[in-house]
DNA sequence: CGGTCTCTTGACGGAGTTCAAAGCTAGTGG
DNA sequence: CCACTAGCTTTGAACTCCGTCAAGAGACCG
């Protein structure tokens, strides 16, 4: 289905991956090196997955350009997502770091998309290769853990009016140019719903 | 297995969360000391909180016997419940890592309970003890993240039924000891309705 | 005991779903 | 560059799950 990544691509650019590590830990020029040697690229073209249900392949991917949804489809058929990822930010299926069941989690680009990656594998070698990578990755899971617990929260307690503010808020721009039915998917209603939430007159309270 | 050196007084038994953390990394001798002379013992009464609402000192917290609860109350004075910490599981408010912003969160003891705490700033100092710590806080965030992608998924994809019978294969033991409303603020739904649930014949399907 | 907190039960209401149909948009090939 | 199609969005009516409110029954602790 997808390619392989081919290791003599030409060089791509890690510089924003690079600047966002230094962003959370300062990097040496040997750990830069073995960033650049262990990272690897791929380009996904709109509509193709990342992840299809059922892989096993554990990676995780920093986001270039473009943007990928990461979603689940429960047995009635209904779509529902988890997230979006955007330039600057990692996604991946973590599930299969620690198990080799095959994951529910479809990754798929809905913009052409730019990632970089790093397998399981190669993930290990880069904490072997210098502590400030854990201590990378754990600072970034602990505020990825922190807006799930947020989103756990808000899907409790809040109206699907108030979740659509809020995703409004979150990602004013993606919003914009986000097909409805991905933001309906996003929040946790239907798409007929949150069409009829926007006739009927959102006004923010 | 030979009980860890006790420098001074022993004040209190670390060995399970040392034990814990054995199970994710191997510890050195030094490393032990460094842990014992950070980790803090706390007890907390039944009902007394470990973090109130607009609290912003920044814990990690380790229980060892006992259970809380972590929830937040809404505007209409709902309490949202996003989990429970049994003997064995770190709980705190990670927000206030990053941000000195009053909490939203309230942690509170539902049963007499005694923990291990350590605050940000012996937090720091023992990643700087040693970079296995580091992992093994990688490690288990990492863990944490992927049980709330699963829980936001399990909201937005299950109904409260099915939510129902999730939460007590999960934690069969712990529900049947837990009063039937922080079940329901768990699962998300009202104590009125998740009582009609069950007079109206719940099945496992 | 007695009071407070918790659980149950019922009637009613509303937020959100389902299904179906029609309009709209955007991508695609000729 | 237009026409065609597939998918996206809108709209409406009927329906369902779950919430709200209120009242009563039970349970727990001082």
């Amino acid at each position: 289905m997808t390619k392989p990544i081919q290791i003599t691509d030409p060089k791509f650019d890690t510089s924003s991956l690079e600047n966002h590590i230094k962003t959370y830990v300062s990097l040496s020029e040997d750990e830069i090196l073995a960033l650049n040697s262990l990272v690897q690229y791929k380009k996904i073209k709109k509509n193709q997955y990342l992840l299809h249900e059922g892989g096993v392949a554990a990676m995780s991917s920093y986001v270039l350009s473009g943007c990928l949804r990461t979603y689940i489809t429960d047995n009635k058929g209904t779509e529902h997502i988890l997230g979006f990822s955007t330039p600057g930010w990692w996604t991946g299926n973590l599930q299969n770091f620690y198990n080799d069941k095959p994951s529910q989690l479809n990754i798929q680009a809905i913009l052409d998309t730019e990632i970089l990656f790093i397998t399981k594998e190669t993930k290990e070698k880069l904490f072997l290769s210098g502590a400030v990578f854990e201590r990378y990755f754990r600072i970034l899971t602990e505020r990825s853990l922190i807006a799930f617990q947020e989103r756990t929260l808000e899907i409790l307690s809040l109206s699907a009016e108030e979740r659509y503010w809020k995703f409004y808020s979150q990602y004013p721009d993606l919003m914009l140019k986000l097909p409805q039915k991905y933001v309906a998917g996003y929040i946790g209603v239907t798409p007929e719903f949150l069409s009829k939430m926007k006739s009927n007159g959102l006004r923010k309270t």
